[in-house]
DNA sequence: ACCCTCACCTGCACGC
DNA sequence: TGCGTGCAGGTGAGGG
């Protein structure tokens, strides 16, 4: 599920449900899941610890503990936060599970097992590999208008490839980079450097606004851990893409077909109409 | 230093 | 019904 705007509702859900809870104890039924700890060092590191804060770094979630541990977790393709009560039984692919004072259970569920979870020192959080190298967040400051200029004036690489390196520019996945380009009225295709100064400005405002519609839009209030399902993306959101998965669809704009190539392994939806080369 | 390809997994929709 | 194929929202290792 999750490009930023989602994992930022999981940060959110996280804090309303599981902030300040106890974790009495844990199981993890799938070691690479916490690779390179052991289960026996995880499990033991984590009893009796206390959920101080959880913050998002990027696509990571920053589960911070009371015994200056963070639990950092990347649910990469297909991975869930749920909170099950008592009689609750365990769903499948459920990898962790985090057993809380109050008998509920925190329990990470990852169908395709993309997911991982780093147990570390608080202070060493930005030495982490993956998240050292992130560019800033889409809404400070630092990602200004002349970053952008200046990342983009670097690269060869087309756009949709770009948008999508996180190290590059932060929070965009294969869905929002695709809304983003089509609201900017960019090309997918076209070469980084290649992009003028006017466009640059309109692409580095449509990745806000795509962000920031999804961050703020109608789902977040309703987006709960004791109700797993709704957490997805499209319908469950209420949203509807204006390109993403709309292939031979028209247009909202301007009525053409919507095209979709594959594109290093990846589907890039634009139209052809809108987003001239 | 950069950029590309592939690998990591399960499950679903599709066509034969 | 069953089986093969392609596809799915993310990243990182390895190689050119």
């Amino acid at each position: 599920m999750p490009e930023l705007p989602e994992v930022e509702h999981v940060v959110r859900a996280l804090r309303r449900s599981v902030n300040g809870s106890r974790i009495v104890a844990s199981e993890v039924t799938l070691p690479k899941l916490i690779s390179p700890l052991s289960t026996a060092v995880f499990n033991r590191k984590l009893k009796n610890a206390r959920i101080t804060a959880v913050n998002r770094r990027g696509k990571y979630i920053l589960i911070e503990l009371d015994n200056r541990l963070t639990l950092a977790v990347h649910l990469r393709m297909t991975g869930q936060f749920l909170v099950l009560k008592p009689d609750d039984e365990l769903p499948r692919h459920a990898h962790a599970v985090f057993y809380l004072e109050d008998e509920r259970r925190l329990v990470f569920r990852d169908q395709r097992q993309f997911g991982v979870m780093k147990l570390l020192a608080s202070s060493r959080i930005n030495t982490l590999k993956g998240i050292s190298e992130l560019a800033p967040e889409p809404f400070s400051d630092e990602f200004s208008l002349a970053y952008l200029k200046e990342t983009l004036a670097k690269s060869r690489r087309t756009l949709k490839t770009l948008l999508l390196d996180q190290t590059r520019v932060l929070g965009l996945g294969n869905i929002y980079a695709a809304e983003a380009l089509f609201r900017a009225r960019i090309n997918p295709f076209k070469i980084a450097s290649e992009l003028s100064t006017k466009r640059v400005t309109r692409l580095h405002q449509a990745i806000r606004d795509v962000l920031r519609a999804a961050v703020s839009g109608n789902s977040s209030s309703r987006i709960s851990l004791e109700n797993a399902e709704g957490f997805s993306y499209g319908e469950a959101f209420g949203r509807i893409w204006q390109v993403y998965e709309r292939e031979g669809e028209p247009c909202f704009k301007c009525g053409a077909r919507i095209r979709r190539l594959t594109h290093g392994g990846r589907s890039t939806y634009w139209c052809p109409t809108c987003q001239r080369r």
